[in-house]
DNA sequence: CTGGGGACGGGGCCC
DNA sequence: AGGGCCCCGTCCCCA
């Protein structure tokens, strides 16, 4: 706090200041170019706790106005400036709440930390939005989750906030009308018309700043539930069921982090109308994999300054990184480099919110910050589950590594061919692509390999080992890529496809027996869905079966389907107790697999995958 | 179509 | 917390 300092100027304003228990946070209104001044805006309670009423008292105002009323005589007076040396203090205004105020705020609200919204909501959630949110204010503000309106209000708050200023100072001149044509809540809304009101009467010789588009997200957020640094991500199922922010109109506003704004336009809309398949989880429009998201940022867009596990932005401040060969072990100045913006924070956490597990309670609640990731319990040990696709990690950096696959951040750039990958690890696997180094040898033939992992797959042809078996033909497979391109043959060869479906079968007895009641996707299917890949899984076996060659064709009598199964499952309960493979036919002959020389290798734990049985010794 | 290899991503674990 | 190493899985290419 001694290093940023306030303003009053709601147009210089680049940060919103928010406190909650000993934490105190920042949220960028707007990107920050290298250089400029952080200068932060007070929420009132923030500001008030300081000593310091600023510009958020417009949000007292709106709301002790009941939001609804005119506030035509809001006052005229800004806040002071802040005084030299970033000081704030102010003792002629006593502090109004207290922080037992605020915790039992909090355990108002059983789900989520409202009230950290509440301290933190910023005056806008800062975007050029255009909801279709109409008729009276109250309304407006009612889609906003979980009384979480649009300018903080807590509960027992209703009390009459002080007027900084007395109502003849707060004539509005309406020749400075501001033009408010990006109101996140339309232009004609009569909370913008608030907002035009009361920042035409506060600051007449400043053009009106709403800040635009950037991160629009994280207000919207209860502080900590989401970090700041996903604006776009959604709300993990622990957390309150409130939808998320509006989607963005598309006129000058900036896309979430490294995240395309088709997608998000595909997030908004699963939001509104409740498609999507998780509550509150919207995985489907998340940045995955080949994702190249943040290519799609130049430095000069936007600036978010962050350490690590989190997005960052590529082309910033690119040093050469000192690290050891993994081959020779010799320390060089690489050509990859990773790329670390310039922290404008002394502790960039703080402002991307990945707080530390001491500032965060199991609970989740407690009236204080929520977890930015949900922490459990396992054997006793302390998992951190990851917010987005609810995978737990053992250690809060593999998390942190992980949620990159989520942020699209790719730190580590090889400086040759400009990829970037998500770990050092990768990238200094990747280098030696260049370098044509293979440090890896197989001690049978030979051979090198650059990576452990083909080396081990290598060593099959040696060992004769072919974990990977069709579940129909029983063939097997060193790789698993081999194994799924083999299924499309028996796909190919599978006529009889169901209609409700993707299964099909050779025989139309077979399908015959799938339609009776074991097709997954009709409605009253016998059985839990395992119970029916089971039996499907049998289906399978008896279509590949001579038992189902001999059966007629087309003219199949569906209604033996029933006994068919039944003998089927028993003849599968005998041959697997004999450990005994069906009678089954297939496309391929085992001697047809080239016999590779087997030579004596170390002892291994062979172990044979099927897509849809239990791994079966070889 | 099968088989083999190259490259890469993700995650666990240790330091 | 971050780096390093290792392993597994996957995709792609090519013979």
């Amino acid at each position: 706090m001694r290093y940023v300092n306030p303003t009053p100027d709601a147009l210089a304003q680049n940060l919103v200041a928010c406190q909650n228990g000993l934490e105190i946070y920042f949220y960028t209104l707007k990107p920050i170019v290298t250089g400029a001044e952080l200068l932060v805006w007070y929420h009132h309670e923030f500001a008030e706790r300081l000593q310091c009423p600023l510009p958020g008292e417009l949000a007292e105002e709106l709301e002790h106005d009941g939001i609804r009323k005119s506030t035509a005589e809001a006052p005229t007076t800004p806040g002071p400036q802040p005084p030299p040396g970033g000081s704030v203090a102010n003792p002629n205004l006593p502090a109004k709440h207290t922080q037992n105020e605020e915790e039992d705020e909090g355990d108002e609200d059983e789900s989520v930390d409202v009230e950290a919204l509440d301290r933190g909501v910023p005056p806008s959630p800062a975007g050029c939005r255009r909801a279709a949110l109409g008729g009276q204010l109250a309304q407006e503000v009612k889609p906003w989750p979980l009384g979480l309106s649009l300018f903080p209000s807590a509960p027992g708050k209703e009390g009459a906030p002080e007027k900084s200023s007395p109502p003849s100072q707060r004539a509005a001149s309406p020749r400075n009308q501001p033009v408010l044509d990006c109101c996140p809540y339309g232009p004609t809304t009569s909370l913008c018309k608030e907002l035009q009101r009361y920042f035409s009467s506060r600051y007449p010789s400043c053009p009106l700043y709403l800040p635009t588009g950037h991160l629009p997200q994280p207000y919207l957020y209860a502080c900590g539930t989401i970090p700041a640094h996903y604006p776009r991500l959604v709300l993990p199922p622990h957390a309150a069921p409130f939808l998320p922010a509006p989607p963005l109109s598309g006129v000058g506003e900036v896309p979430p982090l490294g995240l395309p704004s088709r997608d998000r336009q595909v997030s908004a809309r699963a939001r509104e109308d409740g498609t999507s398949p998780h509550p509150g989880l919207y995985a489907a429009v998340l940045p995955h994999g080949k994702q190249e998201a943040p290519e799609r940022w130049k430095p000069q867009d936007v600036f978010i300054s962050l350490q690590s596990g989190a997005f960052s932005v590529p082309g910033l401040d690119y040093r050469p990184k000192q690290y050891s060969s993994p081959a020779g072990g010799t320390s060089y100045t690489s050509e990859v480099q990773q790329q670390k913006p310039p922290s404008l924070l002394a502790h960039p956490l703080e402002a991307i919110n990945l707080s530390t597990p001491k500032f965060c309670p199991p609970a989740g609640r407690l009236g204080t910050t929520p977890v930015p990731y949900p922490l459990k319990k396992q054997n006793g040990k302390i998992k951190y589950e990851c917010n987005i696709c609810a995978k737990s990690f053992g250690q809060l950096s593999n998390l942190k590594v992980h949620l990159r696959v989520h942020s699209g951040e790719r730190p580590f750039q090889c400086h040759i061919c400009k990829k970037r990958f998500t770990q050092l690890a990768h990238l200094q696997k990747h280098h030696l692509v260049h370098t044509g180094e293979k440090p890896h040898e197989c001690l049978v033939c030979h051979k090198r390999f650059s990576s452990t992992s083909n080396l081990k797959t290598h060593l099959r042809l040696h060992s004769g080992e072919r974990p990977y078996q069709c579940r129909l033909c029983r063939c097997r497979f060193t790789q698993y890529v081999h194994l799924k391109l083999h299924k499309r043959l028996h796909d190919r060869e599978r006529p009889h496809r169901c209609p409700g479906c993707p299964k099909a079968y050779i025989h139309p007895v077979s399908l015959a027996l799938h339609r009776r009641g074991y097709c997954p996707l009709v409605p009253g299917a016998a059985g839990p869905p395992a119970q029916l890949g089971r039996v499907n899984a049998l289906i399978d076996h008896f279509d590949f079966s001579l038992d189902a060659e001999r059966l007629p064709g087309e003219g199949a009598d569906p209604a033996r389907a029933p006994g068919l199964l039944e003998n089927l499952l028993l003849r599968e309960l005998e041959t697997g107790r004999r450990g005994q493979l069906p009678r089954d036919k297939g496309p391929c002959s085992p001697g047809l697999h080239k016999q590779l020389p087997l030579l004596p290798l170390p002892h291994y734990s062979v172990s044979v995958k099927q897509e849809d049985f239990p791994l079966q010794p070889a």
